[in-house]
Formats: C-alpha cells, structure tokens, sequence
DNA sequence: GTCTTTACGTAGATTGCCGACATAAATCTG
DNA sequence: CAGATTTATGTCGGCAATCTACGTAAAGAC
C-alpha cells in the first residue's frame, strides 16, 4: 500500500525559501538604515540584494520612497539615494482599554497613531462573555467611522485592568480573565493575532517607544486610585514569572500603619492611592467628591490637597526608592490622575527617591512625567501589537504567502497614503 | 586616474556567505534538538541542508556524533539517529574572581564545568597596573597546570567587586575599574576576547544557567560582608542603565537607624550585612572574630549567634519583599557566608517575604539557597564567557575562518575527549 | 535469513546572493 | 548651458547554498 514509495520529505514549509525582508524593515522602522545603501552596509550584504529585498516590501505596499532629493544635508554630489519610508498607512489595528466604566476603543495606523478614538460606557460587571460582546461590537465601530475595511485590519491589542488575572507567560496570545480567554476570543472573531496585557504594561511600553526609545531601563508608575508600576528592560515588557511583575501598589510604606484591603498595614495603595487620599481628606473635614475633584483642588491651590499630594508623592518615592536601587533605571515616567499636578507629585517622589539612593544610581536617572496623556494605554496597546505583527519573521511568513511580483521602487515614489 | 573603472562594490565581508551553523550549536547546546532530524524540523530546514551544516561542526570539533543506539525510548523501529553531542572540551577559557585579598582562577572547559581552580593572594591595594600582571600570571599558571596549551584558550571572563565602576553597557568588553581597561588589557595580553563584570552579576548568571535553566526571573541574593543581588530575566542579567542595578545594600530597612556608611541610616548592609552583625555581637558581649567565625557559632547552635541571622534573615526578606513585588521572580537563590546558616536565614527571609507580598506573587517562588559554592564566580564567569563566545554569529565567524572540510558525521564517532 | 522502518549520504535542479556593468540623476566646472 | 564627475539604481551572468529525489545503511520484526 504505501509502502512502494521512499519515505516523504519532511513537510518542510514551502515558505521557508523567501528572502529575509523583514530585517529591512526592522532596519527602516526603527531609523537605523533610510537608503538601500545604509542598508546594505548595516546589513553586510551586497547592495543588489538588499534592493531586492525592499522591492519585496514596496511590492506590499509597506515601505515607500520618498522623494529623492531630500537625502542630503551637505557635501552630497551624485544622484542622491532614494530614502526609504515605512508606510505606516499599510494596514491598521484595533485596540482597546477596558476600564471599570466601559472601554476606549481606537484604530491606529503601523505606526501606532491613532486614527480614532471613542469611549463606549457598558457595564463591565456584566461578565466577560457579555464584556466581548460589547467590545466587538465597538471595535467594529471606530473601525467603520475611520472608513476603514475589515481587511485592513492586521492586528488587536486589548488592555485590562492590573485586576485581571493574566497566567500566560511572554505575550499572552490569549490571556485569561478569570480564566476567560478575552484574546483567543477576539482573534477568532477577527481573525487577526490579538495580544493582551494589563495596563500598566501598556503605558510603559507606549512611554518608553514613543518617548524614550533610547532607554534601557524604564519605570512607568501609574498614580490612580490605586499605584502601579510597569517595567520594560531593553525594549521588552518585564512581566515576571506569573505575569504580576509590577506590583507596587502593597509594598509597605515606612512609618505608616493604615490597614489595607489584603490584610497588611502601610501599603502604598492604602496609603498614597487617590481613593485613600480622598477618603482621609474627607475625614479631615475637606469636600472631596474624588480623585477628579482633589486634583483640580490641588490645581487651584487649596492647600490641603496640594500637600496631601505632595507627601503621596514623597511616600510613592520612598517605594520607588526601592525600586531605583534594584534596577537603576535611566527614566521613571509618572502616569496618572495624580500626575496632573505634576509640581507637587514631582516633588515628593523626588525627594524621596534622592534621600534614598546612592549618586551612582541617580545620576543619570530623569524622572518626568508620562508624555501620553489619557489615550496612553491606547498607545501602548498599539505599539504592542505593532510591535508583534511586524517582527521580521512575521513579515517574511507574510510576504511568502503572496505572489513574488518584481516592483521597481522608483515607480512606487510619493504614493504615501495620507495620515 | 581612478576615475577609470566603475565604482567600487563596498567591501563586504567574505565570510558573510558562510552557512549558518551557529543556530545548529545553540539548538544543541540548548537541548532544544539531539538528532539531525529534530534539528531539520526546529529550523524548517531539509535535512540534508542541516546535516551540511552539522558537518562543519563536527569538522571543527564542536560537535561530535554519540554512539548510536542510544537515541530511541521505546517503540523505535528501523535505524537509530546518530545522537549529536556538544563536545565541551574543544576549547578552555580562563576565568578569574578578583577578591579583596587575591584572585580565585580557573579553567573551564566550553561546556562551563572548572578543570583546574587555584587561589592566588596578592594585595589587590596595590593598583591595576600591578594586579593585571599577577592576574595574567595567575591565569597562565592554571593553564599549565591543567595541561592545555594557549592555543586552546578561547575567552577570558573576569570577576570584579561590586564596588568597581563599571561604566560600560551591555556585556562590557573593557571594563573600567576606576577608568582602568581590565578585560581590554588581558584581551590584548591572551589576544582572546575578555568579558569583565560585576560578582552579583556572575553569580545569578551562574546559578540561573546551572541550577534554574527555565527560569525568566531570578534574583540571587549575595550576604557576605555587604549584600548585593543579582538580577536574571529571560537569561540575560539585567545591569541598569548605569551598570549598578542589584545595589539593595542601602536600601533602608524599617524600624532600623543604625548609620550607614552612605551617610543614610538604615542601610540593608549597615543592619543585616556580616561585618555590621559582628560588630553588633561584639558590642553585646560575644567573642566574634568575624563573619566565618560567626557562622560558625551560628551553626555550632549558640543562641546569640543563631538569632542574629534569623533577624538578620527577615531584615533582608524585609527588603527581598520589594524585590519580590516589583519582579515577581520564579526563584530567589540566596548566596554567601550567611546562607551557610541556611535553615535561620531562610526562615526568617521567608517570614517577611511571605508576610509583605501577596498570594499571587509568591504562589509560584521558590525561595533557595544557592546551588553553587565558593566557586559560584567562577562558574558565572565562565557561563558568561561561553555564552558569548559560542553565540551563532560568532560561531558563524569562526567556521568562515577555516578550510570548508567536508566530513562524515559517522567517521567522527565516539571521539568525545574525555572531560 | 527477509521484510519493514527509519536515518544517512549524494546528485541534479532551483533559487537567492554576489559582482559587474550600463543607466539615471544630481552637483561641479568651464 | 554642455560636459565632467559623482553617486545611486536596475539588470544580468555566475556561484553557492538549499531543496527534492533517490540509493544505501542500520536497526527491529517475523
């Protein structure tokens, strides 16, 4: 029967043969190399290679040429080098921010821009399966009102709050919600790669590769109704061994014995949280309505909620201080409701931290606020999906799934499609 | 004049059309793939295009073909895969720790394992410039007397006190202790590349590779005369941006003034580091000499003794809770003199770990002691060393510097050297 | 022993990659 | 402004790595 023949090759996949592209366009995104010359230099190859390669990546449409003559700053002479562009208008992904109220949801483009952006209120206690529901539906929305196709669509990214319990390792294809797969749902539902990660994971990400590609080490705290913190090492999420890496929000805070809803005392949650705030200045006798109303308080000067601020902020860094130490990041970005006031905030954690740490730890250490504003974990969300769906294998498995058609670049020049 | 020819094709490097066998090696170091059909599989290859790779390993000896019958379990009909083994002993490097009081140097073999070890004591107060040189002696002395040649030296790896100035990112090639180049300086003595750094850092290193090879986050605790920590996430030691990360020695422990030599008080290291426990002791009427002295007491069950590294065991759990927190590590391994009191000091780090974290981050620790020994350095060193040196791009390097010599894999059996 | 099964080794065909050339597009020069 | 110079692009033949195919080798099953 079918024992005539020899044995079968093994089902080695028909794609493997393709040029690797992908690394251009890694080369290209991140600004390391603009012409095919850069390229070939940074690559080590041959500069008919690597011409071949982009003509890959202009065939779909994901990089561009530029206009030429826009190369040179000075001493140029010759035909100036074509500069290669990523289109980041190639393709779009969805994201999403659930929160306790509803979700934000937007569209952004391979760049991580967002192209639009709405909240949609519904109940969150409703249930994850209703929760999806709502959050399919919305992000068909924000799609449509873009004027964007389902087919544009390369990718998802959703952000859960730090409550949710997330036990995949690395980026979670399918992260559970309770146990609820909120990813493998939507990725079936799309039929795009969705990813899943908390908040504060996203917020860090989207700080440090909008605002500060060049750091190594980053800590982004995220100052609400309660603290949280995300940590990205050399460009990459830390998210510890079961996903709960981050957890700031009940280390002890020195000096202060406030019980706490996990049974410890003094943790900073309990502490230096907006809702804790807000509830000891209510007991001082101060018409706090809630994290909102304290901070405009603090804005407009009133003084007890700007100094309750500023010794959160000093108690914030006494943790952080900890962290400093450990980890000797060369930027802490600081997140939140809390952040809007940013003197007073800035302040305590600064001061706190320098008591705290050796010169060698803060010397070069920039403690800012976040860039990002409220649409940060949106951001993140999408610099997180980017950031996968445009891996270089990613790319060439894509490119190896279509026709090979040979495209000159220059005949491609100036088709960027508008923002 | 030159204007002659068409322009020149940039000097690409010749080697660059070498086959990569680098990413064969890493497979089969990493266990990842035993035969040369698993490796096909692994890395979508055919066969035939693996063993062509395999064969240039096995031609410069990295690799060699273990005896064949072993590979099948059970249920193995037809004929066995030849099993393809790392061959550890196709070359040396030479590892050092430098201490206050001399220098501890070995050789190891490429799979990490030491060959030989010896302690050099030279006064390391008398500067660089003279410790290089007992340095380079020392290591020379080690080679000869474990037999090998010079020529079979492939990577230095050095180990210097945390209180060196490390300046350098990444892996630090010429390290800088006070601005001094030492791995630049026995890079150019041996004229084989020399990786210098920091102990804590060689020792999570060591320990993650030998003892937790799965593990994503892992803290190594250093309690010596001072107490460092080493930091491994996703097999990489994580260093800061400044190269200072682990420093929790000044970190304060709660309800402690005890000044600190920092000029803060409170200091981890000036309350629970060994010096500062001896001093204590003394002032409390014990006979102490110093730290060894001390454990010794400890372990011999004096009270006073036994107590002060339980209570210094929670001071430093007190601290290892942030890290806990923060990091969310799979394994916490606890290194040094104290650790030698395992039961006390493991108690008590374990008591306020537990007591200051929650369920979810602790659910999954595993809080250790340390597998290796006093020669935990060394062996770090020279993980690092090897994990440099037989990185795929490297390898690739190294096999396009040689004749393309094709062989058998079969022909080279059964030559693994011994140990 | 023969049959079956699995792995190994080699040979022709294929394909990406390199080097060289002709062409294109800019500046410089007279 | 035309030619020289300079640099970049596109294309083609040659080479080397890879793939597929097939014959051979080494084990167990009968």
């Amino acid at each position: 029967m079918d024992s005539v023949g020899q044995q079968l090759s093994l089902p080695v996949s028909p794609t493997a043969r393709v040029d690797r592209a992908g690394e251009v366009l890694s080369l290209i995104r991140g600004g390391r190399a603009r012409t095919i010359g850069e390229l070939a230099s940074a690559m080590n190859l041959a500069r008919s290679t690597v011409a071949q390669r982009v003509s890959h990546l202009v065939a779909d449409g994901l990089v561009v040429a530029g206009p030429v003559g826009q190369a040179e700053s000075q001493g140029a002479r010759g035909r100036p080098a074509a500069v290669l562009q990523f289109n980041a208008g190639a393709g779009v992904v969805l994201v999403a921010q659930l929160g306790m109220t509803g979700a934000r949801v937007a569209i952004a483009d391979l760049g991580g821009a967002l192209l639009a952006e709405r909240f949609e209120p519904f109940p969150i206690e409703s249930g994850p399966e209703a929760v999806i529901g709502h959050l399919e539906q919305s992000l068909i929305a924000v799609l449509a009102a873009a004027g964007r196709s389902r087919s544009e669509v390369r990718g998802l990214g959703i952000g859960l709050p730090g409550s949710i319990d997330l036990s995949e390792k690395s980026i979670p294809q399918a992260a559970r919600w309770d146990r609820f797969p909120v990813g493998g749902r939507l990725q079936a539902a799309f039929g795009v790669p969705a990813f899943v990660d908390v908040d504060v994971n996203l917020l860090a990400l989207g700080e440090q590769r909008s605002a500060w590609p060049g750091s190594d080490v980053l800590l982004c705290v995220k100052t609400g109704s309660v603290i949280g913190c995300g940590i990205v090492i050399n460009g990459e999420v830390v998210r510890g061994s079961q996903g709960v890496a981050g957890n700031i929000g009940h280390i002890a805070v020195p000096g202060d014995a406030t019980p706490c809803v996990c049974g410890n005392v003094g943790c900073l949650d309990a502490v230096a949280g907006g809702r804790a705030l807000v509830t000891r200045l209510q007991a001082a006798g101060l018409p706090v309505r809630d994290v909102r109303h304290l901070v405009a308080l603090a804005q407009e000067g009133v003084p007890q909620a700007a100094q309750a601020v500023r010794v959160a902020g000093r108690q914030i860094g006494e943790v952080l201080a900890y962290a400093v130490n450990l980890l000797n990041p060369g930027v802490v970005a600081v997140w939140g409701y809390l952040a809007d006031v940013e003197a007073e905030l800035l302040a305590g954690i600064r001061e706190s931290i320098y008591q705290r740490s050796l010169p060698s730890t803060t010397q070069s250490l920039q403690l800012v606020r976040a860039r990002l504003g409220d649409e940060a974990g949106l951001v993140g969300a999408a610099t997180l999906v980017v950031s996968q769906i445009l891996r270089p294998e990613v790319i060439d498995e894509h490119l190896a799934a279509r026709p090979p058609a040979r495209v000159r670049v220059q005949d491609v020049e100036n088709t960027l499609r508008p923002g």
